[in-house]
DNA sequence: ATAATTATGTGATATTCTTCACATTAATTT
DNA sequence: AAATTAATGTGAAGAATATCACATAATTAT
């Protein structure tokens, strides 16, 4: 191990391992080679054992990880080892779909706020007992509610204004699901799902230039 | 322009560019330079230039690209001069906010079939007119409906067998929704959409490591 | 016409990321 | 205890990707 810049890629796979370890680990496999491993996740093995090279030993030469520490290992180093809280904005089609979502609880991110600013939204209280707020009380709201990072899923002529009052409120990670680029400073790190992207890349594929 | 490989970042990038463009031309904008096309879609110029160079010379020296020509071209490149037609597999919570998302029309994806086996849900109309099948109809209504992509949102469990008919029945493009690495086939190409893998990477970046 | 300005297209360079290949270490067998 | 086997950890090589820097071409101003 060196002390090294850490590819942005490692940490995405670091993440796709921990899915499958948490599955070996419901299967009840106590240990596992980086080739076996490999050809869950789709990668190559070496790639998996450069990947946690940058942050330790992990393994044991001659037999492979143990899947529970591994996993466990892997959280340590992404900072899963707690709880996260999210803040919703902008609960509409998608938004409503995705808190409703099991699977982020299951990760350990929660979402402990949730904004719109349409007046017949503003007040209601979700399943999960989160009531929406208005999205000029987020100042407040992220500092009562702890909320680390935000969740735009408004429309995204909204989402440029919504990213900056986060900011302003002290987020310092944005999960945009608007398909635009938003513009923040440095100091907040935004990451973008953009569905359509990838179908283009699969039209591109289909086509006969592919 | 030369003959080579094209980058995968190159084409994921081009679907930006040509969100990007598609907003300029709806704000009149007539032409754009690499550098300030290169601000709105957070890249390089460079990079832009590169990019589009891999496919021929749409610019103009001294000028800038026309934004109209320029869309169109990267629309050609991608293969969307044409409407794609996806057929959904797993009508649940996140599959209906998909249907019912007009994102995907404006960009010329059209739900023509959707799937499922809950027998409750089998037989269903959809508000767009599409009619909910059995997945074991799966070969018939692929041809009957021209699907070109699937789009899976069942659970994970499911995902692979679903993987597994949908190839069988012709399709050669998946948008993958479940968080499940599947395997298939060099014929078929798969993106994968996983939120908690970004929701993973900011966690990353806030933790005192990143 | 000529010079000045602007912004593309691209070869060269730099960087980042991936894969190979093997030395290293642990476990197992003889 | 030595030999064998297995699979990690890692330096080096390789591939892919990004950026620089400038020659080139179009436009505008003089
Ligand atoms: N629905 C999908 O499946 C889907 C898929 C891909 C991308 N998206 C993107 O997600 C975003 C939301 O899509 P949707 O279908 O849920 O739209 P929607 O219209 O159903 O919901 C948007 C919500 O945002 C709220 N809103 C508007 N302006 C706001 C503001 N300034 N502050 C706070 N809240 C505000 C609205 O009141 C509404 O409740 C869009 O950008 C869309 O492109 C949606
Ligand atoms: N809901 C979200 O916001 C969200 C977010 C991220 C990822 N996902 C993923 O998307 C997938 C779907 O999530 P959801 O919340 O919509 O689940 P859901 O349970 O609401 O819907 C799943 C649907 O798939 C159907 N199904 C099950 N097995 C099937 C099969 N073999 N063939 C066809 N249909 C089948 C079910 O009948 C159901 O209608 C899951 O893999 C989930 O992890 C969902």
């Amino acid at each position: 191990m060196k002390f090294a810049k850490i590819p942005m890629a490692t940490i995405s796979r670091l993440s796709i391992y921990s899915r499958t370890l948490q599955e070996l680990m419901e299967e009840e496999v106590d240990v596992i080679s980086s080739e076996r491993l490999a050809k869950q996740c789709a990668v190559n093995p070496a790639q998996i054992r450069k990947d946690l090279a940058y942050f330790g030993e992990f393994g044991v030469r001659g037999v492979g990880y143990r899947v529970g520490d591994l996993l466990n290992q892997i959280k340590e180093i992404l900072g899963l080892n707690r709880p996260w809280n999210l803040g919703m904005v902008g609960v509409g089609n998608l938004g409503s779909a995705l808190i409703r979502h099991a699977n982020f609880l299951r990760h350990g991110y929660v979402f402990t706020a949730a904004f719109d600013v349409d007046p017949q939204k503003v007040g209601r209280r979700l399943p999960s007992g989160v009531v929406i707020k208005h999205l000029e009380e987020v100042d407040e709201v992220v500092k009562d509610r702890d909320v680390h990072v935000g969740v735009i899923t408004t429309p995204s002529s909204a989402a440029q204004s919504v990213a900056n009052q986060l900011v302003l409120a002290g987020i310092n990670g944005i999960l945009n699901f608007a398909p635009i680029q938003i513009q923040v400073p440095n100091c907040c790190h935004v990451e973008n799902v953009d569905f359509t992207i990838k179908l283009d890349s699969i039209a591109y594929h289909l086509s006969s230039n592919g």
